[in-house]
DNA sequence: TGCAAAATAGCACGACCGTTCGTTTTATTC
DNA sequence: GAATAAAACGAACGGTCGTGCTATTTTGCA
């Protein structure tokens, strides 16, 4: 009972040269459906069963491709993660930094809400199920989440180097008041159907922009822009 | 088949004089239960099971009170939102009407917020839970939010009728960012646990203040007060 | 104190859940 | 083609769920 038991046969590692891509293909497929069945119903709301239905398979060959019902969890909010990234913050990161990528970050951001006012967004029905529920998926939700405010937090931070903001303002602030937007704009329109919401959530960021913004003030940075501090441009 | 079934013995109505209170005081007890469950974990999550753990009782004797699962839940909204009009809404309308009634609300919603960001949100949760669930459970929840921050709106407009505000803002618009300013709270402190979500949302309602504000303005009211319609005080 | 009604308990049901296991089908490599 | 590994299946298990039925206990009033 204490002992070891030692494998008969010496465990070949896996060929590396070989592709086997079906698995991966009907795996990537199985995420796909679960993502759309999460934002719909809730990553707690995912069931195996469910999914099995949807992608004509067997219970037992979608439990397959993950092992456990987190594990599949966890794959979806990477898979969110993802198009999140592919959507929003790389296309922003286009723009110049500053003001510029501010908006475009925050137009991107727009753009995706107000389409998953129909499909529903992970990151805000995901922090509601989880938020005291630790483990694994919570910890991958926490991730995803905080690098993507994050990222708005820099863009902020980068507007102000470059003098496009009040140098006084507390980044973390101006941050703050612009997720409160987004998530007004997800609970009325979403919840309670409000129309007008999205004007509301733009009419917001122009407000938080005209109260931060250093349009009265002269074109001096009162300290040092990244750019001057880096010697280029 | 088709024969309605009598019954053998006319039905009597139930007696009127009765008092008999026990049901109603262990039905109370209940609802106060699942109202502390339902916070944690959502209205979704409330189960009869874990009920009948929590309250000492079989499954059998707490269902009964409710003749369904969603009748229990039903409930537990109504518990909530009977509470919540009690601690928020009915404090901060002592106050006189206007500017100071609009700050008593918030403060005593942030009171609240800030309360919950250990137990939750039935307001939040239930919105992610049922914002694509239509039913009974939904309209209780519906009715209850929309009768509050039609109150919050309310408060807006006679501030600006008070000439406290400015005559040309859209009170929907500053509603819709005071919301905002309350689910980022809850979001980032409850989820995220970031520490200083409390004071960027007081800083955000001052920040909502002074931008709508009639500070600068001349006393002069742009349109008639309520006060002076009605002629009083 | 007796009695009817109300309140609660006990039990069983069908449905669905995640998971395990042995088997069968399919895909890849030789 | 055969050989072999990967992928998918099907049935079953133990569990929890909401709910319906029938007893039993408790309650409040005559």
């Amino acid at each position: 009972m204490s002992v070891t038991p030692l494998p008969l046969k010496p465990q070949r590692p896996p060929r590396e040269g070989r592709v086997l891509q079906k698995g991966q293909q009907t795996k990537a497929a199985i995420v796909e459906a679960a993502l759309g069945l999460a934002t719909q119903i809730g990553i707690e709301g995912l069931s195996i069963g469910a999914l099995a239905e949807v992608t004509q398979m067997s219970k037992s060959g979608v439990f397959a491709h993950f092992g456990s019902r987190e594990e599949l969890q966890i794959s979806v909010v990477r898979e969110y993660h993802r198009r999140f990234e592919d959507e929003v913050f790389y296309p922003a990161m286009r723009e110049p930094r500053g003001l510029p990528r501010l908006r475009a970050l925050f137009r991107h951001w727009m753009n995706r809400t107000s389409l998953e006012i129909d499909s529903g967004c992970l990151y805000i029905s995901g922090a509601v199920e989880f938020d005291d529920r630790p483990g694994p998926v919570r910890d991958a939700l926490m991730g995803s989440v905080k690098s993507w405010l994050g990222a708005m937090h820099r863009a902020v931070v980068q507007a102000r180097e470059e003098g496009q903001l009040r140098a006084d303002i507390d980044e973390h602030q101006l941050a703050f008041e612009i997720h409160g937007l987004i998530l007004a704009l997800h609970y009325e329109a979403r919840f309670l159907k409000n129309p007008g919401s999205l004007a509301r959530a733009n009419a917001g960021f122009d407000h938080i922009l005209k109260l931060y913004g250093a349009h009265e003030l002269p074109a001096r940075p009162a300290k040092p822009t990244r750019s001057s501090r880096h010697a280029k441009e």
